[in-house]
DNA sequence: GTTAGTTCCGTACCCATGTACGGAAGCAAG
DNA sequence: CTTGCTTCCGTACATGGGTACGGAACTAAC
């Protein structure tokens, strides 16, 4: 496909993963990218795999994770830790699961309250907060 | 059921509510929950549409809404600004499905990994990641 | 009415997640 | 080699989302 680049320096990395260069520095410092080795010099290069991993990142601090817990995510990558890894990957799939509920009733009112809203005016009882009564 | 409380005080609201008195008094600042009026000398009095709304806040920021969108989710409630809500609403769904979109991609992932993790041992690739590339 | 426990209100502080800044050092082109 | 752009690194600042504090005022029980 795209010339696949596993040469970039941090400038083309973040561009490329959607973030600032400074963010590149930062998720370095929280543990959450490994600080890769200086084959070239003493400037950084990176790869698609870091890319990919930063995408990750993004993605799943939009559904609430904390960047602590992305890095839970993220360990359960390396294959070592076995039983470690499945066990927290339980707890976060019971957390993931709980998430998929709370979004899908959301879901449902807004459905809901576009299709009613201007038809019942009035009688409205939101919802929005009913469907998040259960929990 | 049980004995519904609709002059709760600050402090058996918070407690209700599973948050700080001090929070309380945060989302009433950011315009999160309307101000109550004194009805009994100046102490204000709150009630279950209250908890309701603040149990609401909580499940909204678990998914990774900010306070300002989920203020926005609630003025969706009021049944005036009908064509706004309604904008706003379908702005909301289309942000919620993308969500429910990434959870299911982790969900998929992480029953992946629970149940390759330990078989596949050293060839694995990190579905985590893979899971979110398309994004 | 005194006293103990709340509430009220303002202000100050805290942690997470970045963002910005500034100087040194590297690197590529002319 | 100089000039101009990046990178590196440390530190400082910013913003969101609360938490903590301290004194005054209220309220309930004695």
């Amino acid at each position: 496909m795209e010339n696949h680049p596993e040469n970039l320096t941090i400038g083309a990395f973040a561009l490329a993963a959607g973030v600032s260069v400074e963010t590149i520095r930062f998720y370095q410092r929280k543990g959450l990218l490994p600080e890769p080795d200086r084959s070239y010099g003493s400037i950084r290069r990176y790869g698609e795999s870091d890319v990919a991993r930063v995408k990750f990142v993004k993605s799943a601090k939009r559904m609430g994770f904390s960047l602590d817990e992305v890095a839970g995510l993220l360990k359960l990558e390396d294959g070592t830790h076995c039983d470690e890894a499945r066990v927290l990957a339980e707890q976060k799939l019971i957390d993931v699961r709980a998430k998929l509920g709370d979004l899908h009733r959301i879901e449902l009112a807004l459905t809901h309250l576009i299709e009613d809203c201007c038809a019942s005016h009035g009688t409205i009882t939101c919802p929005m907060i009913s469907a998040l009564q259960a929990r």
